[in-house]
RNA sequence: GGCGCUAUGGUGCAACGGUUAGCACGUGGCCCUUUCAAGGCCAAAAUGCGGGUUCGAUUCCCGCUAGCGCUACCA
């Protein structure tokens, strides 16, 4: 083919896929997970993954949501080898691809006007003639045959889909798939041009088929909503006289009412798990089981064991509902199950975003700070909880929540009796879980009151809050003063109410 | 309307001719816990319907139904 390809010449062999994504939106759950999977059988098989934007559809294409798409799959690790390699800087190819299949017969130039077949209109006035008809064959365009005699209108490019067969192409998800001829219409591979222009542009179709060629794509795993246009590509590839790739389409993700997943079911784009403090580890793990299995057992997988055990093999074909719920237990158990250091930069980052940060927990303290959050991991569900809920760990500046107020501050003793236990803690010579664990006893049986009334009126004095670790702990990691002065200033409160 | 795909508890998956149909999420209960989680244990909950094939169907075939996809000079 004589046209000139700007993709990097690597060596040839291997498993090559793509992600092909339309900057027309931010990146989606579906679109997100068809690049995992992507992404995860080129890792398995030590392939390569290349990024591919889209970006032909000048009406609806947002140049400015490229970076959003990319910074979405940076967060969620899929990493690319090659690219973005960008479809609309490749037109010429596309073009060029065009004429040579009109030159050589396989297309031809179609001069009939495009609201002919496009646009609401003509949709609906055929379409109350199909119900009548029946099951019927594609109408061919009459300028298959021949060039009409007069026409003002600049020509498209169809394919001409020969009569009289069966296209074929393998599916490693859905099997082997063949359909006759006469139901594949003449499709437009290159558009009439608009006015005041000389070229037209190149379809969808045509583009995907002509790069992932050029790509030497191996391996097309896409969504399933594309099934019904392969044949058109297996199609082009031979006309191209190229060998169609091996296709895997993988099911949909829908909301839960079994449509597919949209807006209308909230949050959709990948950037608003990220804001709402998801891990990424986490996301893909539920991401990479929504749609393919792994084959029974466990379903908590780090990434580099679903790496080595990922194959097409396991993906489903029924679409799945994407559950918000599944998501959340995942994250919960990548917070209380990971390496806590492997816990900390994400929790760094979170406590950076809020402006509680301290340097030197990642210095001198770093032990206290992994301690901190090894404490308070399995209370939290995402990762904003460490900056909102256990504030009162990393900061002295916290307010009473108001529910916990209201339901352990009650009794009107409790403002004398916080300032008595002030005294008793800060006078202990050694700080440590036991010592105070006997201060408040003593306590609160010198009051004669349980240790329950005192336990959870101290929790709600020195964080704030009516849920916590278990207080000891929770006192041994704040510290000696910072816990004292804490239950001064709550029984200041208590007892001026 | 046409063409195609799919069909196991509420949800995600397993069982790929022979199991008391398994696991996980969620739900309910119990244990643990002077908070709340986490954790442990237990429970309820499914093969869409109808025909075949077979000694035997969740599994294979056909029909129906339902859902979804495609049916653009969108991608």
């Amino acid at each position: 083919m004589a046209i000139t390809s700007n993709v990097s010449g690597t060596a040839s062999g291997g498993v090559r896929v793509r992600f092909a994504p339309s900057p027309t939106g931010y990146l989606h759950v579906g679109g997100a997970r068809t690049a995992l999977f992507n992404w995860l059988f080129a890792r398995h098989q030590g392939g390569t993954m290349i990024l591919r934007v889209e970006d032909t559809d000048v009406e609806r294409n947002r140049p400015e949501l490229v970076e959003g798409i990319l910074d979405g799959l940076r967060w969620l690790g899929v990493d690319w080898d090659e690219g973005p390699y960008f479809q609309s800087q490749r037109l010429e190819m596309h073009r060029a691809a065009a004429e040579k299949l009109a030159a050589s017969g396989a297309a031809y130039y179609c001069y009939c006007p495009p609201e002919k077949y496009a646009g609401a209109d003509a949709v609906e006035e055929t379409e109350d003639a199909r119900k009548e008809q029946g099951p019927r064959r594609v109408s061919r365009c009459a300028c298959r045959d021949a060039k009409p005699a007069s026409s003002d209108q600049k020509p498209a490019i169809r394919f001409r889909v020969p009569p009289g067969t069966m296209t074929k192409f393998d599916d490693a998800v859905f099997g082997p798939r063949e359909v006759a001829n006469e139901e594949i219409e003449d499709f437009v591979l290159l558009r009439s041009p608009k006015e005041g222009q000389s070229q037209g542009a190149p379809t969808y179709q045509l583009s995907v088929v002509v790069d992932d060629i050029d790509m030497r794509i191996t391996h097309v795993i896409r969504g399933s909503d594309h099934i019904s246009n392969t044949p058109k590509q297996a199609l082009l590839y031979r006309a191209l006289g190229a060998e169609p790739p091996i296709f895997a389409h993988v099911p949909l993700i829908l909301g839960p009412d079994r449509t597919r997943l949209s807006k209308r079911h909230g949050a959709t784009s990948v950037g608003s798990y990220r804001e709402e403090g998801f891990l990424p580890e986490a996301f893909r793990n539920f991401l990479a089981l929504l749609g393919w299995s792994a084959g029974g057992d466990t379903e908590f997988l780090r990434t580099s064991e679903i790496v080595s055990r990922f194959s097409l093999d396991g993906v489903s074909r029924t679409n799945g509902v994407f559950d918000r719920a599944k998501l959340e237990w995942y994250n919960t158990q990548y917070l209380q199950k990971l390496p806590v250091d492997d816990l900390l930069p994400a929790i760094q980052a979170e406590l950076e975003r809020t402006k509680l940060w301290q340097p030197e927990w990642a210095g001198a303290k770093r032990e206290w700070f992994a301690k901190t959050v090894d404490l308070l991991r399995p209370r939290t569900r995402l990762l904003p909880d460490f900056s909102t809920w256990a504030r009162a760990f990393f900061s002295d500046s916290f307010e009473y929540n108001a529910q916990a107020r209201e339901k352990f501050w009650k009794d009107e003793r409790l403002g004398a009796m916080l300032g008595k236990l002030a005294d008793g803690l800060a006078a202990l010579p050694d700080w440590n879980h036991d010592a105070c664990d006997h201060v408040l006893r003593e306590l609160a049986a010198a009051e004669v009151v349980k240790a329950g009334l005192l336990i959870n009126a101290t929790r709600v004095a020195i964080v704030g809050q009516a849920v916590a670790p278990p207080l000891f702990d929770t006192m041994l990691v704040i510290g000696q003063d910072p816990v004292v002065s804490r239950l001064r200033r709550a029984s200041g409160v208590l007892a001026s109410r």
